[in-house]
DNA sequence: AAAGGGTGCAACCGCCGCATA
DNA sequence: CTATGCGGCGGTTGCACCCTT
C-alpha cells in the first residue's frame, strides 16, 4: 500500500508503509510515554522514521480509539452537510465524527462524494434585506425547528452574535463552545442559554421552536448557498431580488422583531 | 486468462502558525 | 525582533487491488 519504501535521502530513514514490527514498537512507545514530542518519539522508539511519519501512523492507524470499518449513511449524510458548511477543513468535519480521522474523511471524499456534490457557490454577492422578504406562516411547517436550522446553518463562517434565549439542547452532550475574542476554529458552535459570541459561527442540534432569537452579524465571509436551501440572510438598508431565485421560508415568532438593527456598517461586513 | 484502466487509501509533501530561545 | 523547530493541516502521490473488456 501507499508509497515504495526507502526513498529517504542517504537511505537513513524509513519511507513508505509501516511494517507490523514498526507498528509495536511505535505503539509500544507511545503507550509508555505518550503521543507528544513526536521528534523525540522518533528518535526513543527505535524507529527509523522522521517525527512526521510516526505521527502520522499513531494518529491515522493506531490510534486505540480509531474506528474502523465503513463509513455509514448517517455518517456520510454529516460529512456532506459539514462540508457544505465547513468546505475542504477536513480536520473540523472529523473533529464531529468520533474515531474518523481527518485524512479517512479527505479520502472518502474524494473517492465517494465529491462527484456527487455540485455545490453552488456565490461569491461576493449581497443579500437581501429580509424585512422585505415575503415571509410564509409559521405554522405551514411541519417542523419549523429544523427549518430555521437549516436557515442558520447555511450561513458559512459568520463571524458575528447570537444571543439565544431558552435554546434546548437536543443533544445533552453538546455544550457551549465559544471563544469571546477572535474567530474560534472549532467545528461546530453549539450555544446553550443567552449570550454574546464572536465566533465562526455555524448553529446546530438545536431545538429552536419557540424561542425568541436575537442575531447580529458583522461579518460574513465565503458565502455559500445551501442545497437545500431557498431562504438567505440579509442585509440591511439594501434592497433587491433573492438571487437565488427562491422564495423565503418562514422565521419564527419574533424572529424579525428581535433582529438587530444595529448592523455593522457597510465595510464592516468585508465580504470576502 | 490476461491486459489495462479505474479506484481506494496509506503515506508523503510543503506550507503555515505557534512556541521558544 | 528574529530565527528555529515542531505540530498540524490540506493537497498530492503512487501502489495494490478491483473491475471491465
Amino acid at each position: 500500500m501507499g508509497r515504495g519504501p526507502n526513498r529517504g535521502k542517504g537511505g537513513k530513514l524509513n519511507r513508505g508503509a509501516w511494517t507490523a514490527l514498526e507498528d509495536k514498537m511505535l505503539t509500544d512507545y507511545v503507550t509508555v510515554h505518550g503521543d507528544r514530542r513526536w521528534s523525540t518519539v522518533a528518535r526513543e522508539a527505535g524507529l527509523h522514521r522522521c517525527a512526521k511519519s510516526c505521527r502520522l501512523r499513531w494518529l491515522n492507524y493506531l490510534r486505540p480509539d480509531i474506528k474502523r470499518g465503513n463509513i455509514t449513511k448517517e455518517e456520510e449524510d454529516l460529512i456532506i452537510r459539514l462540508h457544505k458548511l465547513l468546505g475542504n477543513r477536513w480536520s473540523l468535519i472529523a473533529g464531529r465524527l468520533p474515531g474518523r480521522t481527518d485524512n479517512e474523511i479527505k479520502n472518502y471524499w474524494h473517492s465517494h462524494l465529491a462527484k456527487k456534490q455540485k455545490v453552488r457557490k456565490f461569491d461576493n454577492k449581497i443579500v437581501n434585506n429580509q424585512k422585505k422578504m415575503n415571509i410564509e406562516k409559521y405554522s405551514e411547517l411541519e417542523k419549523p425547528s429544523d427549518l430555521l436550522r437549516n436557515d442558520i446553518t447555511m450561513s458559512r463562517f459568520l463571524n458575528g452574535s447570537i444571543s439565544l434565549d431558552h435554546a434546548r439542547l437536543e443533544d445533552e452532550s453538546s455544550k457551549l463552545e465559544h471563544s469571546k475574542s477572535g474567530i474560534d476554529r472549532s467545528p461546530m458552535m453549539t450555544v446553550e442559554g443567552s449570550g454574546q459570541f464572536k465566533m465562526d459561527l455555524l448553529v446546530e442540534d438545536f431545538d429552536l421552536s419557540g424561542i425568541n432569537i436575537d442575531i447580529s452579524f458583522t461579518r460574513l465571509c465565503d458565502y455559500e448557498a445551501s442545497l437545500i436551501g431557498s431562504t438567505c440572510r440579509g442585509r440591511p438598508n439594501e434592497a433587491g431580488e433573492d438571487f437565488f431565485g427562491h422564495s423565503w421560508h418562514w422565521l419564527p415568532e419574533g424572529f424579525l422583531d428581535n433582529w438587530s438593527s444595529e448592523f455593522a456598517s457597510r465595510e464592516d461586513w468585508n465580504i470576502m
